[in-house]
DNA sequence: TCTGGGGTCCTAGGACCC
DNA sequence: TCTGGGGTCCTAGGACCC
C-alpha cells in the first residue's frame, strides 16, 4: 500500500514582484525586478528575459533595459503572506510553514468535508487570487518531496496533482536539480559520475550514493530519488537560530564604524528575540572578507539570554578577535546569529550559583567570565567573597 | 556572475566525562 | 601511570534553500 496523494505544496509565484504588481497597476505585465544590489524576486515577465534571483541588479538591467526595478518592501509581502496562511490554516489545520511564501498542507481526512484533494488544491488556489490578488501554485502528491517538485513544475499558476501509479514517471526524468537538496555543487559531483537524471541517481546503489555525496546528504537524495519521504507534515517547527547581516561594500571602515554597525544589528536581534519570548545560549559573529572568503565565530554562554548587553559584549569581543584578520584582508560583510533558542520560560535567573559553595567557585567565575568578559571575573571573585555582594555589571567596552 | 538577507542541516575535530 | 571506547558539547566551516 502506497497511500494516497494528500499532501498540497503551496507556492506563491514570484512573491515579492507579484505584490508589487498587484499594488501598483502600471507594473502588470512588465518586467519587474525588486531588488537593491542584487535581483531578490523577479517578475515572470523579466525571468522570461534571463533575469534570475540573486544576480547583480546592474547585470540585469543589462539584459532586460525596460525592468522596472524597485526596493523591496518586507512590510507589505509579511501582511500578504499573512493572509495567505490564514487562507491555509483556514482550508486545514495541518500547514507546516516552510518559508514566507510557501507552506504544506496535509488534507487527507477532509473528503467528506472538503472534497478530494484536487478540489480542495483548486479552492484554494481560486481564495489566495480572490481574497489576496495573488497567484499561487500547488502541487498534490502522496509525500512532501513529491509535492514540492509538482508545485515547481507546474509553475506559474498551475496546478498538478501526481498520483500514485504515476510517481517514477514523472520523477525520473527529471534532472537531478530538481531534488531538493541538490545544489551546484551536489549537482557537479553526480555530473562527473555520467549522473544526470533522478531515474539515474534511482539506480545506483545506497552505499555509492553515500561514498560520493556523504553519509547523510547521499542517503538522503538517494531515498528520494527511489521514491522514499517519510517526513510527514509538522505542524509544530521550532526556530533554531535568529540571524541579521549587513554587506558593506568595497571600502574600508574604522573600528568604531564596525562597532557602531554591530551594535545596530545586536540592537534589533535582541529585540526580535525578546519579542518571540526566546533567549539564545550562542551568538556566532559572521564575517565575510575583502576576497569573500567567509569565517563565523561563535561563544555559547553559560547560561541563555535575552539581554542586549549581553549579546553585544559577547559579539564585540568576537570581533575584537578577529581584529588582525580584518585589518589584513578587510570586511565586505558583518553579521550576528543567534543560536540554541530556549523558550523564555526555561531561562534561569541571573547567575543561579551559590556563591558561597567553595565546590562550584570556578564554575561560577566561568559563568562571569562567558556573560561579561575577563575583565569582569577579578571583580567578581571579590564580591563573591562580600557577604553583600550584588550582581556584577557589565564593564565598559572600547 | 563580482555577489542580499533570512534561514536549515551536516561534518569533523577537539575537549571533557564516565 | 598507562590506557579503551562511547557519548555529548563546542567550534568552525560548508552546502543548500527561498
Amino acid at each position: 500500500m502506497r497511500g494516497e496523494a494528500t499532501v498540497l505544496h503551496a507556492d506563491l509565484d514570484a512573491f515579492y514582484a507579484s505584490v508589487e504588481q498587484r499594488d501598483e497597476p502600471a507594473l502588470r505585465g512588465r518586467p519587474v525586478i525588486v531588488g537593491g544590489g542584487v535581483v531578490v524576486a523577479a517578475s515572470y515577465e523579466a525571468k522570461a528575459r534571463g533575469v534570475r534571483t540573486a544576480m547583480g541588479v546592474q547585470r540585469a538591467r543589462a539584459i532586460c533595459p525596460d525592468a522596472i526595478v524597485v526596493p523591496p518592501r518586507m512590510e507589505a509581502y509579511s501582511a500578504a503572506s499573512r493572509a495567505v496562511f490564514a487562507i491555509f490554516h483556514d482550508t486545514t489545520p495541518y500547514v507546516e510553514g516552510v518559508s514566507i511564501d510557501e507552506a504544506f498542507l496535509e488534507v487527507g481526512g477532509l473528503r467528506r468535508l472538503a472534497g478530494t484533494p484536487e478540489e480542495i488544491a483548486m479552492r484554494l488556489r481560486e481564495r489566495v487570487r480572490a481574497e489576496v490578488g495573488l497567484p499561487i501554485s500547488v502541487g498534490v502528491a502522496r509525500t512532501k518531496f513529491l509535492a514540492k517538485v509538482a508545485s515547481a513544475v507546474s509553475k506559474p499558476d498551475g496546478l498538478l496533482v501526481v498520483g500514485p501509479d504515476r510517481e517514477e514517471a514523472f520523477l525520473h526524468p527529471l534532472p537531478v536539480e530538481r531534488l531538493w537538496g541538490v545544489g551546484a555543487v551536489t549537482a557537479e559531483k553526480l555530473h562527473g559520475n555520467g549522473v544526470y537524471t533522478v531515474g539515474q541517481l534511482a539506480e545506483l546503489e545506497a552505499a555509492t550514493a553515500e561514498r560520493w555525496l556523504g553519509k547523510a546528504a547521499g542517503a538522503h537524495l538517494h531515498a528520494l530519488a527511489r521514491l522514499r519521504d517519510p517526513r510527514p507534515v509538522e505542524t509544530t517547527k521550532r526556530h533554531g537560530s535568529i540571524g541579521s547581516q549587513r554587506a558593506l561594500g568595497n571600502r574600508s571602515y574604522t573600528e568604531g564604524e564596525l562597532g557602531l554597525i554591530l551594535t545596530q544589528i545586536v540592537d534589533g536581534l535582541a529585540k526580535r528575540l525578546r519579542d518571540r519570548g526566546s533567549s539564545c545560549a550562542t551568538v556566532v559573529l559572521r564575517l565575510r572578507y575583502g576576497d569573500f572568503t567567509k569565517a563565523t565565530r561563535s561563544r555559547t554562554l553559560a547560561t541563555p539570554t535575552d539581554r542586549t548587553e549581553v549579546v553585544l559584549g559577547v559579539a564585540q569581543r568576537l570581533l575584537a578577535a578577529a581584529g588582525p584578520d580584518i585589518s589584513d584582508r578587510g570586511v565586505t560583510l558583518i553579521g550576528v546569529s543567534l543560536a540554541q533558542l530556549t523558550s523564555a520560560a526555561t531561562v534561569q535567573p541571573e547567575l543561579p550559583i551559590d556563591w558561597h559553595d567553595g565546590a562550584r567557585i570556578d564554575t561560577a567565575l566561568d559563568a562571569v567570565r562567558d556573560r561579561f568578559g575577563s575583565a569582569a571575573v577579578t571583580r567578581a571573585a571579590l564580591i563573591g567573597r562580600d557577604p553583600g555582594w550584588s550582581a556584577p555589571r557589565l564593564p565598559e567596552h572600547g
